[in-house]
DNA sequence: TTGTGTTTTATTGCCTCC
DNA sequence: GGAGGCAATAAAACACAA
């Protein structure tokens, strides 16, 4: 016999047992377990393809269909009561296996965009304390007008998203440096204002952020899945 | 051939529903 | 209380590497 190859079955343990004509009752079986024991055989493939037709059309089927089922393929009701039982356990437990593996998917994919959108946090960051600095400066009359071209230009080297995204309105961009990025002076200004306001709203994000995404959460076994 | 892991058939105990 | 479903488990049958 090859490899995968059922063995020849044409009748199966229950065909002499003294249980013909019982009902489904899967409970009342222990006392032909020795009968089992010496004759318990699988089902064969035009058993199996039949049984597996009637579950893709109903998994519960009544009463009297497994009844008439059990009839036509020569097996006990009991069997084909039995088989349904098991193969919907069988199917239950593809079905979790399937949605773990969905989960876990969707899982990985949140934790890349997670590390993206910190890296880019963190660009945002550097480039919100150079926009600082530059404003103190603005408000100490350190910038004067007529150096004003000078720091302009010095602003627009410096201000350089590392990250254009569209996501944030950003323009998407191969070389920043040649976009006049930051408009005129008095736009510059305009965001420095903002930017005082932003400090604020940043130190707030920093403290949610450690609240959601602490990375010493993530050993919980949550995270780990 | 044999040891071991997987699949399939069957049992048992508990639970829910009528 | 009986019927039938499910979860957990046993055990036979099978697959396969060494």
């Amino acid at each position: 016999m090859s490899v995968g190859e059922r063995p020849p079955t044409n009748s199966n343990m229950w065909s002499q047992s003294s249980l013909l004509g019982k009902d489904l009752n899967l409970h009342s079986m222990s006392s032909i377990k020795n009968c089992k024991d010496n004759m318990r055989r699988r089902f064969n493939d035009e058993q199996i393809r039949s049984l597996e037709h009637m579950f893709e059309t109903e998994a519960r089927p009544e009463l009297r269909t497994k009844q008439q089922l059990a009839k036509s393929l020569g097996l006990q009701p009991r069997q084909v009561a039995i088989w349904f039982q098991n193969k919907r356990a069988r199917s239950k437990s593809k079905q979790l296996e399937m949605e773990y593996r969905m989960l876990k998917i969707s899982y990985d994919n949140l934790g890349s965009k997670y590390e993206m959108l910190k890296k880019e946090n963190e660009a945002l960051l550097i480039q919100l304390q150079r926009l600082r600095k530059i404003t103190e400066k603005v408000g100490n009359g350190e910038i004067q007008n007529e150096g004003n071209k000078l720091e302009t230009e010095v602003i627009k080297s410096e201000f350089i998203p590392e990250t254009c995204s569209p996501e944030f309105g950003l323009p998407l961009c191969e070389d920043s440096r040649e976009i006049d990025y930051l408009g005129t002076e008095s736009d510059i200004l305009n965001m420095a204002q903002i930017a005082y306001g932003l400090s604020e709203i940043e130190n707030e994000c920093n403290i949610e952020s450690r609240i959601f995404f602490d990375d010493s959460d993530c050993r919980s076994p949550l995270w780990e899945f």
